[in-house]
DNA sequence: TTGAAAGCGCTAACAA
DNA sequence: TTGTTAGCGCTTTCAA
């Protein structure tokens, strides 16, 4: 990319010194002595001359670019994009490091070619990454290096994990409800998302539903009802439209998704039901249209920034890794759509 | 990162030949013959050790790295996000180049140093990335190299941009509304965004305005008005219950940007005024919102993915960079909320 | 058709 | 305190 760039030995050439001392003065080691002459001359030349190192070059030697990479399935989902790339890029620079993106598509042949290049260039360690919280089996080019599962777990790789606290979310989720005088009539829509794609549920519904009834049943309330679908828009929409047409009469929803919410918003405003006059709504994930539905949506913020960030600091963290599962609180977004409920 | 990778001279070992032969072979060059015989041999020891080059080490001679850089303000916020760089980094990978990922956050001295951190690892090019259409300075620190710019216009500086076509999105939405037999009662909501912070529009409100009235115009048709705010929910919400208010009754609404008409839709709900029965609204940008508001938004989709995959191929295209301006096209997606207006 | 050797820009033993 | 030298893994000129 044109211009021939000032190398270290013009630096050394123009302070009159050996580019030993160069080196030395320029990465400032104590180990080796420099008088402060030398330094001085030296630091001042490479002002003049506007030197850079060449990292790469330098890597030749050190083993180390200051280079991270990502692989995921897919950065491009709004729920776990930017804010994760964004968190994992801020600790990079932090530590002057860079991150290298690639994104797999799902495509296990494609993965291993992308971490191929990834290791081809020499990078100083592998983040692993998912768009939702699941079990995954990194390719095996992987085994041995130094690698942060993001978003993912892994009980056979030896590596630690970075994952929401989904468990403690679903709990949070039961206290507002209980703080805010909710005990009767409240409907879980989406559920575990024990769908025929996903029959045992997905890590994010097991945990949240299993804190969300652990908090209940401690504070003496209990689930109206669990409806089990997928977490989309119109699912959410189907099945409040369903129960509202069954004859139910819910006091508040804890959808299992923002997205769930804003079809269980049209429902009701469909049933002219109002949020939160007549039925509270509780979600998880703090989408961008969590903060924009009127009502406001209270919900319990995924931690993209966060978690992105965590990964990156673990791995840029001296030492060897440990294979612990880190769990980032997800913090309650208090909006409108959850109030005490109206007597009656 | 731990395992000592086999390197050429080991494969040139095994198979009983001098690196510079491994070299040749490997490389499949034609220029300096190669016996069959010798060349097998190669190929094979390389396969069995499983070699793969050291792409640093190459490098450094041949001052090519196969990696690109991006430099964005802010590659998180939506509008703009995933998919441009997705676009980009399929386009680097379909030639086996990587993409480092940095964000400046608009903080010119933060920009300077990632540029540097880049040319330090001996990108062999940089992608200049806006996150909304723009005029801007790049620094200069990327004068005279390889560069593209990316959603954004700089008169003087010698690169290519890659933009999306707005000016012929707006013809395209009065095309719409005058096919679908809309002529009289069309508002435009968000305008040029002519408002305090930018007073003379920005690019997007000026192209999209100015294709909108000139194809209304050779229609024989015009704006009833032209409400000028920011492109937000809120603003959309506000300026279209005033509008009602105000004792107005439009039968379109042309909605600057995909936020606005879900506020728009907000008013015209609580009015009690149907899409599209009462009003139909078409808009720009295809956010994900669009698709899921109810009925379905009509919009004109900004070509994320297709920028970001342009601007790569022009980088990757070998010889030297054209300063031309690129328009790629917004394409109609014809969804529910344009209809042809009812009589009366 | 092949190999020896130099060199990309840097770091780091080792010697002075 | 400083300089000489080798070498990281590769490409490429030049000679054989």
């Amino acid at each position: 990319m044109s211009e021939r760039r000032v190398t270290m030995a013009d630096v050394a050439r123009k302070a009159g010194v050996s580019p030993t001392t160069a080196s030395f003065a320029l990465s400032g080691r104590t180990d080796m002595r420099i008088s402060d002459a030398s330094r001085e001359r030296v630091l001042e030349a490479a002002r003049d001359l506007g030197y850079r190192p060449n990292v790469t070059a330098r890597s030749l030697r050190t083993k180390s670019t200051q280079t991270i990479g990502l692989v995921s399935d897919r950065i491009t989902t709004t729920p776990f994009a930017g804010e994760v790339i964004r968190g994992a890029m801020e600790a990079a620079r932090e530590r002057d490091h860079l991150l290298f993106i690639t994104e797999a598509g799902g495509d296990r042949a494609a993965e291993s070619s992308l971490v191929h290049a990834l290791l081809d260039r020499q990078v100083d360690a592998v983040i692993y990454a998912s768009m939702f919280t699941r079990y995954v089996t990194p390719p095996k080019e992987l085994f041995g290096r130094r690698v942060v599962l993001l978003n993912c777990l892994a009980p056979d790789f030896d590596a630690p994990s970075v994952v929401p606290d989904e468990f403690e979310a679903g709990r949070d989720a039961a206290r507002a409800l209980l703080a805010a005088g909710h005990g009767e009539g409240i409907w879980a829509i989406g559920g575990h998302q024990a769908v025929p794609a996903t029959p045992e549920g997905i890590i994010a519904g097991n945990e949240r539903m299993r804190g969300l009834e652990e908090v209940l049943r401690e504070g003496g309330a209990r689930l109206e009802g669990v409806i089990e679908c997928d977490w989309d828009t119109v699912d959410g929409y189907r099945e409040v439209s369903a129960l509202l047409a069954a004859g139910n009469r819910p006091r508040a929803l804890v959808c299992l998704a923002d997205r769930v919410s804003f079809g269980a918003y049209q429902a009701l405003g469909e049933a002219g039901l109002s949020v939160p006059g007549d039925v509270s709504v509780i979600s998880f994930d703090d989408q961008d249209i969590a903060s924009v539905l009127r009502p406001a949506l209270t919900t319990l913020r995924l931690p993209h920034y966060r978690l992105g960030h965590l990964a990156m600091e673990l791995i840029l963290r001296p030492g060897p890794l440990e294979a612990v599962v880190h769990r980032v609180p997800m913090p309650l977004q208090s909006r409108a759509s959850l109030a005490a409920p109206t007597s009656g």
